[in-house]
DNA sequence: TCAAGAAAGTTGCAAATGCAACCATTGAAA
DNA sequence: TTTCAATGGTTGCATTTGCAACTTTCTTGA
């Protein structure tokens, strides 16, 4: 048997590092602006929506790969601190649009370039290659686990 | 601002495929053994001791950068499953010896193989350069977050 | 030698989480 | 059309978790 040791085991040291760069990432989101991981990936999701277009829950469940009980929690506290407002889907009466409000964008603008500094600083003892070595990497695991469509790759 | 993309953006990245692995490997030792992560992580730190070294409760949190909390309960649960035995340390009563029962070894016997080639299956999307690329990077951004003595390395 | 602080570990508690059951609505098949 | 499965979403519940407070023991320094 090869040897196992926890500092040398690549789903150990994952979940570690992983873990220690959200906690980082929440000094910002959290801290600074109140809100958890959950809202802080639903608020990007919406984020990322063109101007006119909606999104229903589902749609933040599939992208965001998080339990459907904790996006509807998490959707509902949004529109409670008035970032997202939810409108009954005309044509499908089950599916609700959620947009974010002009509270919501303004939260985005001033939280997202906070949060993407601080990536780049994590990253900054990478050197380019490296970085790209790693993300590379990424693609190829998240595929091989079925964590990315194939044409998102 | 650099676009923020949830899908490109590394954090989320590293949780969402932390959390994946962690599922693919409990399907190991929780749905065919019996025990946590938390448990594993115990076990693990205990098998990797030397013959007749002991090891405090504090040295898990330590080497696994696990709640304390956590690790209390782990090691309780350890013990009522007959794999850990607690003796009282001689020349500080505040802390106690973990040790690894007889069982508590057959089952690292049984689980760690099989948890290995679980990593090696993950990882084997990945060739050589690649995978060191990949463990490389990780250990510079342990290293840069504090994840890792100096000495480690 | 004694007081004050630190360390090991436990535990109560509140919050977060995941699961399963559920409701309402829609689509598809008979 | 009617029925039955599937889908979007919510919620109750039991479990897990992290934090802070606490106990006991040890260390340090006046």
């Amino acid at each position: 048997m090869t040897e196992l040791e926890l500092t040398k085991f690549i789903p150990f040291r994952l979940n570690r590092l992983a873990a220690e760069v959200s906690n980082k990432l929440a000094e910002v989101y959290t801290d600074r602006f109140g809100i958890d991981i959950v809202e802080w990936r639903i608020l990007v999701t919406l984020a990322a929506m063109k101007s006119k277009e909606s999104c229903s829950a589902q749609h933040i469940v599939q992208s965001t790969r998080t339990h459907k009980s904790r996006i509807s929690r998490g959707v509902n506290r949004m529109i409670e601190l008035d970032y997202v407002t939810r409108t009954e889907s005309r044509h499908d009466r089950r599916e609700a649009k959620l947009r974010l409000t002009a509270k919501g964008r303004a939260l985005h603008r001033k939280v997202a370039p906070v949060v993407l500094e601080q990536e780049r600083n994590i990253v900054s003892c990478l050197n380019e290659q490296e970085l790209q070595a790693f993300t590379q990497a990424l693609d190829k695991l998240e595929l091989s686990m079925g964590l990315v469509e194939q044409n998102e790759v």
